[in-house]
Formats: structure tokens, sequence, C-alpha cells
DNA sequence: TTTTTCATACCAATCGGTCGGTATATTTTA
DNA sequence: TAAAATATACCGACCGATTGGTATGAAAAA
């Protein structure tokens, strides 16, 4: 059981490091989430932390990454089983979310949300791999939504993606603002809200 | 013209170190915004800054409470003119939003936003101010909605508040999305479609 | 033996904050 | 009303701690 191969170590190290980086960084924010703090953390030291990663910057672009495969893990589930009525997937997709919440004790946050509003304006590459991940997000709730009006049309048309980033937006804010008043339930509330709203477009 | 009360140099040093504080927050965050490039911006010392603010903390209440002034100084406008139709204040709270947005060249923030996702989990005092400012905006809303309710009927009753919270959730995660995407039209179309809602709460 | 993984020691720069001292404004006293 | 005493505003050097990052070498795997 000692010996262990270089890939399997490099695997588990990196695994180490980002979720050490996940867990301060939703706690206390990208920049003041030190290197050495991490590696404390992670039970490393920087000599490790800077072997997988050529700087901060790098471990940042990872952990969004890691946390954006967490994230469409999760949603995939809302797709899993075919379509029986219209808007199945849909509500799946907003029942993911509602699960998120309150299956979650602590503060509700996101990773991708606070390094947007931290390094949007100071780190063009930070600020582009955000961008990814929000448009991800986006594109996903796009399809769900285009996947509904085919089988159902909706009463009046609407733009599927514009929806979408709506609901986004809705969704960042909602998190933010709970972690201000620590207060989950608005969270849940504006997603009620939010579903109800879609549900109405396609009402008869 | 030489001589100035002290009352007033204080008035001018306060002023000149919250802009500098307001700027380099709205642009790089707080935690990354250092006291020395603050007093470097406002053209003063340390000395100084730390004559008018005990810590970064203080400043960081402050300038919270500022940025708190210099909204509600907008939203006011809403409710100037004497309400005609039910939902004329409302529309101009919208109306003022967007100008907001398109009056602004480069990104729409919001230092409320910011200090929130960044020290909401690290710093009670501040999170606290962040909630208190975030309550506020909800409340002049909440009132706004309350008031047309009052001018008529909507066409099936609804939460004032709940409704405020969705519109500040959506609000403040619109400017967060379109940092990242670097395209403010996002919070335009996202705003129209929150009054959109609105109007068909009301419509007959 | 060569390459990869990681620890140790170190670097210049910067962090928030303190401190002694000076200049200016205000109040008190003569 | 002028001088003296005090309070306020501000400067700039300095503090220990921490920042992201590097150089070197040892242990471990190939």
């Amino acid at each position: 059981m000692k010996k262990k191969s270089q890939e399997q170590r490099t695997a588990e190290t990196r695994r180490k490091i980002l979720d050490a980086t996940r867990d301060l960084v939703l706690r206390q924010g990208f920049t003041a989430t030190g290197v050495d703090q991490i590696c404390r953390e992670a039970g490393l030291t920087k000599g490790a932390f800077f072997h997988h990663f050529k700087s901060k910057e790098a471990l940042g672009l990872a952990a969004l990454a890691d946390w954006g495969d967490f994230g469409m893990g999760l949603y995939a589930e809302a797709t899993r089983e075919p379509l029986k009525e219209p808007l199945d997937h849909v509500h799946r997709f907003f029942d993911i979310m509602t699960g998120f919440v309150q299956g979650n004790e602590g503060p509700v946050t996101c990773v991708v949300g606070i390094i947007s509003q931290e390094m949007s304006l100071t780190n063009p590459n930070l600020r582009e791999e955000c961008a990814k991940h929000l448009e991800v997000w986006t594109d996903f709730a796009a399809r769900l939504l285009d996947e509904a009006k085919q089988a159902c049309p909706p009463r009046a048309d609407f733009d599927s993606r514009e929806l979408a980033w709506f609901l986004n937006s809705l969704w960042q804010g909602s998190m933010l603002v709970s972690k201000a008043r620590q207060e989950p339930d608005i969270i849940v509330k504006n997603l009620q809200r939010a579903r109800a709203y879609v549900d109405n477009l396609f009402a008869v």
C-alpha cells in the first residue's frame, strides 16, 4: 500500500490544493486568500504548490474550472430522465438549485460569482474564465427553455437566452444578498418566484 | 483666501479619502485596495488617513454610508412628483436604474455588492452595514410597490417586500454578471423584463 | 541514473498600523 | 488685543507580519 504512481500523487496533491482553495475562496474571497494559507490548509508547502501551479492566477483559473465541473455535475441531473411533461427538465433545474441551498448549512456562495466580483476589472484572464463559466450555465438553462418551448408552444414567444441570463443574474444576486443578510431563505423564495414566472410563460 | 477652518479641512480631507476609496474599491475591490494606494490617490499620507479613520474597517463602513447616501439621492427622484398613475413611481424607479446603467461608460458596479461579496463571512461589522444598505434599498422599493397596490389593486395580491428582495437580487446579480461579460446591455434587458413582470402583476 | 515531486530557506515588496514631531487653527489668559 | 496654551491636522519614517514568487536540494518514482 505504500508506493504510489506519480500520476496518482500529482492528482492527489492537485486535489488537496483545489479543495483548500475552494473552501478558502468561498469563505474569504480570492484576494484575501494567500498561497501560504492554502498550503497550510492543504498540508503542503509552497514548493509543492508552485510545482503544480505556476502562479496564483493559474490557481484561480483551475479553481474556476473545478467549480464549473462540480456545478455542471449537479445540473446534469436535470436532464437524466427523458422529458415527460414539457417543463419537467426546467422544474428539475429549479429543484436542483433549491436543493443546493437547502442541503447546505452555512452560506451559499459561488466561486465564479466571487472571483467575478473581485477580479473582473483587474485580471483579464480570470474575468474571461468567469464569463465563460457564466455562459456555460446560461447555455444550459437556455437549452432547457428551448426544449420546453418545442414541447409546448409558449403563450407568447420569448428569447430563451435572454431569459436564461435573467435567471443567472437572479441566481448570482440571490447568493450575494443572502450572504450579507445571513438568510438563505431569500434564495429559495426568489427561485420560487422565478419558477412561477417561467411557468406562467407557458400556461394556457 | 488662505485660512481654512479646521471643520472645513476635515471635511475636505475626508471627502478626498472617500472619493479615492470609492473609485478604487469599485475598480479592484476592498481587499485589494491598500491604504497606501488610497492615500496616494487622495494626495495625502498615512498620517492624515489614520487621523480621520481609526482602521481600514472604519473606512469601509464610511465608504458604505457614503455610497448609500449617493444611491438614495438618485432614487429619491422617483417620488419627487406626486403619483398620477398607479405605477408612475415604480416606473421611474426602473428608469433611474436604467439611466444609471446607460449614463455610465465603463462597468456598472456597486460598493455594497462588492464589499458584501468580499467581506460578509469574515467581517461582521462590514457584513451588517452591507445588509443594512441592502435593506434600505428593499424598503424603498417595497414602499413604491405598496403605494402602487393601494392606488390600483393587483390582479392577485403579492408580498411587496418579497418582490422587492427579488428585484434587489436581480439588480445586484445583473451588475455582477455584466461586469464579467463586459456587456452592460444585459442589465438593461433584465430591468426591462422585471418591469414587464411587475406591470403584469397589476394588468387587467 | 534521470525525472518528477515536494520541503526548506529565502527574496523584495507590500500589508495595516504606530509614532514622534511639526504646522496650523482655536481657545484661554493677561 | 496680543501673547500664551492647547487642540487639531498632517507628514513621513518605521514596525512586524505577510504577500506572491524563486533557488536549491533531498526523497521518491521511473
